[in-house]
DNA sequence: GAAAGTGTAGCGTGTCGCTTTACACCTGTC
DNA sequence: GACAGGTGTAAAGCGACACGCTACACTTTC
């Protein structure tokens, strides 16, 4: 339950690794990745999630030494979700022994 | 990129291991949980997701012992959702160096 | 028969992913 | 200076879905 650190949005990780190595454009990756070039661009500067669909295309689209792993873009995903869930409402539910 | 099994439902998990165990009723889990019947009982039967919310409720309500852990719920959703995106649709993406 | 528990359909609301269009900005080249 | 290409983003429209509420039918237990 201890969750302390701040988990980056997984399209930073797109951002500033993924991209930079590949040396394409946005609207070059957006082409190839089959999505708006605007939607990408969102996902990119953390206004949009990475869904399934995308970490799909993501996989299909890199090798496994550049990222190719489904389950790690959407796992950052989720992780990013949870921090931010937990860092607004906590959900006021009581423990089920008193334990 | 080798998914073969069929993930359950997390909600399945929670009808069938977590909710016999603690011998409580669905409507007295949603009442401590502080969610609808309804919606509790569309998450038992897999209408309904576990979103970040209620992984927290989880989390908060169970012990680690019973299954208290937001990641665990929330992986298990997201292997179940990547299973069903990869079932149907599969996104025409090349991969990128040909390789 | 009454009460409690359950599954589910239907409705309204809010949120969000996604596309398309449009605009403003920056950079390079002619 | 004009023009083209790349970029971020706002707005509009659509579809999907989480959520609560109400209502109904069914079952079990008293």
């Amino acid at each position: 339950m201890t969750r302390m650190y701040n988990p980056p949005h997984p399209g930073e990780t797109l951002r500033e690794d993924v991209l930079p190595a590949l040396e394409l454009t946005v609207s070059e990756a957006a082409r190839q990745l089959g999505i708006s070039r605007v939607q990408l661009s969102r996902v990119l500067h953390g206004r949009a999630s990475i869904t399934p669909d995308l970490a799909l295309r993501l996989e299909a689209w890199l090798t496994p030494e550049q990222g190719g792993r489904a389950e790690l873009w959407l796992g950052q995903q989720m992780e990013y979700d949870l921090y931010q869930a937990a860092r607004k409402r906590r959900p006021n539910v009581l423990p089920i022994h008193g334990a």
